[in-house]
DNA sequence: AGCATGGTGGTACGGTCGTATTACGAAGGA
DNA sequence: TCCTTCGTAATACGACCGTACCACCATGCT
């Protein structure tokens, strides 16, 4: 056998080529010559790691979820000492916010290819549905540990809470994608909702 | 002169044409022979009325638009008699989730037209603006007024929650619209929201 | 040493897309 | 009456896209 090259390593080169190229001029418009460029390698060794277009926006999306649940699980974790609920759900909050260049193309390739999944059966398939809930989850278990503490309100249901928060930072996501709101403003408004449901300890 | 036609007609029945192949088939893979043949006219028609692409694309959106305002607009002054604040914004709210097919359809086609935006500069010139920003005075208004009339909680900001309100429909609405949650599951999470804010009058 | 095989490149093919070109009927003003 | 102009049609053109095909290395087993 000849070279023996690592195919998942060079599918990965080619995916990250493709977030780069979508991320700068949109998911519609990237065309496989686009990715090949951008990776810079021949037009045939797309097809040969990847075989299909449809494939290769497939394992895109993969390749952007993965870096970012990546990221943020990263953000959390950096935080020495579990520094309480409210700071961490805040951190996992605000992270998701497309604040830097990178997760602005995260916002705008993820948002993409959600709405091309109402509309192509083959990335409707596709794990949509995980990430969100995952950070659903979480949210609700921060927020019930929180409340068990003593330090939220008690009076709130922890997964409804925890929904419009998530929806809310998604919905502002795309306002400041728009270019409507800039994040810190959008940062603003999350903080404050996050004063509302998480009390100060009282004694 | 000959036939003399009304243009504008002309150009709305063809853009609508354009939000239901649209609506069908995705944004990005609708082509003038596709509104040609929906709208059962000639692809020169199509060429005729609008000249190119992308201009009628951007008729197309401000069309979008505009129906969808009226909709609501109809939907708040249907209400005999106004109905106090806390309704007055829940229907504001709710008839912005994508719960039946023409508002499925409007928030399918209003999101590809946001993210294209973010990558086509002739859209992002388009009134993308204005819709969200007129929705976000209304809400405030809203608040403001229950506030001084001593129906919703005084202690909050009334643009921070409009804000927070609005984005958080927005972000359940593309949760709906990929089939994450049900619509009445996202009313249900918005107004447990809005019984927050809206304080039952207390003498 | 030789050859089967994995990796790579170039390029051709069929289709579709947006746009341009050309043509023609029909109606009202001179 | 004729002719200018509006509306409509059919079709051609050039570009691009995804995919398929063919050719060429380079390597490692037998």
């Amino acid at each position: 056998m000849p070279k023996r090259v690592d195919h998942e390593e060079r599918r990965s080169q080619i995916a990250e080529a493709l977030v780069r190229v979508a991320g700068r001029r949109g998911l519609h418009a990237v065309g496989m010559r686009d990715v090949a460029a951008e990776a810079g390698v021949s037009l045939r060794l797309v097809q040969y790691y990847f075989g299909t277009k449809e494939k290769l926006l497939l394992y895109g999306l993969r390749h952007l979820t993965d870096r970012f649940t990546a990221r943020v699980g990263a953000r959390l974790r950096a935080e020495d000492r579990d520094p309480g609920p409210r700071a961490t759900a805040e951190a996992l909050l605000l992270t998701s916010l497309p604040a830097d260049e990178e997760s602005r193309i995260f916002h705008l390739l993820y948002t993409s290819y959600a709405i091309l999944s109402v509309t192509d059966e083959a990335l409707a398939a596709q794990p949509f549905i995980d990430s969100p809930d995952a950070a659903e989850d979480a949210l609700t278990g921060l927020l019930r540990r929180a409340q068990e503490a003593g330090l939220a309100d008690p009076g709130v249901d922890a997964r409804t809470e925890a929904i419009g928060l998530l929806a809310m930072a998604a919905g502002m996501g795309t306002s400041i994608l728009v270019g409507q709101r800039r994040p810190e403003s959008a940062a603003e408004v999350l903080r404050h909702h996050l004063d509302r449901v998480f009390t100060s300890p009282t004694p």
